[in-house]
DNA sequence: TCGTTTTAAGCTTGGTTTAAGGTTCATTAG
DNA sequence: CTAATGAACCTTAAACCAAGCTTAAAACGA
């Protein structure tokens, strides 16, 4: 799960990405506006938190184009005036939802948690939760195969989701850097050589019949063999 | 994907071309305006990164000529000083797109690939993926005649795509060289003959009706048998 | 401290290039 | 008209080297 926080207030800012982080988020920390628009073109979130009261473009401002550009991500805007006016602009420009400084962590939490299982789940009610003779347990992080379990570390777990959200697509090791690594100075691709090595041990400690496949120049994908 | 990076500073330059083919682009550097123009008047690429403060020609000289010769190919201009005269000169003369320097790698890429999308995808979107018993996956590497599968590399995969997109039409293999290598020091006219070799091969190994013709001094076409 | 992630180093693999030995075909000498 | 010649093109095999793999050890974080 990764989140964009845009917030100009630097304390704010690095006190709520603490906060998301402890609570298993990857967070990528904007300050003002345009910052926000240029990862917005880059990377792909599962939820935005947005300022309104931003510099050089204001979060509404931001929140329009990135609409216009055709950002699908839920935007929970901030914002320290709740007055009508502002909820009323935010909802045209397409924010999914607000909330008033100050607010409870708890109830950013809630929203964010709510937020992405509406955006997400269309989209993985279709998929099941086994890939082949898989059985996977995302909140545990262990992949089941008959009897025999494997648990598997946090990166480990969502690389392989990535995987399995790109079932029959070669996905470039460049994609799967920037959707599993925060984006600042994210991994070399000799980490994610690494898991996947570490993966491909677990998988077949389990004698899986789902096999992490490589193309030269191209990217990783996920086969069942047999 | 194939680049033209003109960029005087001989570090920059050398970065930036890293960055880029480590994103798979085909990447020829130019280290000033002179040469810049006589790469542009040999070989077509799929979008121009130029600087705008260069030796022996700079860079606004450099487009206004390219334009002139009816170089349609996007151009994003590097600059130090993002000043409004040098922008409005710039669009003035066919620019497409603007980068103060410094800038972030990753705006580098997002402007690229959102300039080579624009030019090449109306072109793209007329043609179907597929090419007579052919279906091509030119994300996954692969053709598809009925159900058999060959997978190609990537070399095989451009020099067929050309082939493709040059249906009804006896293209030089010069011009296969020019397009599917970098130029510096780009492929004998044996590489071609070789890759020729491998996809005939493989298009025989797929029972597929379409073949590759060759007409002697002239070049390659694709032709679908019976 | 223990589990996870990153870094480092040596190894393997397969895409690309090079090389070598055919085959075809246009040209031209006989 | 025919045969000889040589350049263009084809195919296969082998060599080369960077991409990718694996393992171990170091660094990090709860």
């Amino acid at each position: 799960m990764k989140l964009l926080l845009v917030e100009d207030n630097i304390q704010l800012n690095k006190a709520l990405s603490t906060l998301l982080k402890r609570n298993s988020y990857l967070v990528d920390s904007a300050f003002d506006g345009e910052e926000a628009l240029l990862y917005l073109k880059d990377y792909e979130y599962d939820c935005v938190i947005l300022d309104i009261m931003l510099p050089k473009i204001d979060g509404l401002e931001v929140l329009r184009r990135a609409r216009k550009d055709n950002v699908q991500t839920p935007i929970i805007m901030l914002t320290a005036k709740s007055t009508i006016e502002d909820k009323i602009t935010g909802l045209d420009l397409g924010a999914d939802d607000y909330l008033a400084k100050p607010f409870s962590t708890e109830e950013l939490l809630a929203r964010i948690r709510a937020l992405s299982r509406r955006k997400n789940n269309p989209i993985k009610e279709n998929k099941s939760v086994t890939f082949g003779d898989l059985i996977i347990d995302e909140a545990n992080y262990s992949l089941k195969c008959g009897e025999k379990v494997a648990t598997l570390s946090n990166k480990e777990m969502n690389i392989f989701m990535i995987l399995v959200n790109n079932e029959g697509r070669v996905v470039p090791q460049e994609e799967i850097s920037k959707l599993a690594w925060e984006s600042k100075a994210y991994s070399t691709s000799e980490s994610v050589w690494t898991f996947i090595s570490f993966l491909r041990k677990k998988l077949d400690s389990i004698d899986s019949k789902v096999k992490i496949k490589s193309i030269r120049y191209q990217g990783y994908y996920l086969e069942t063999i047999k």
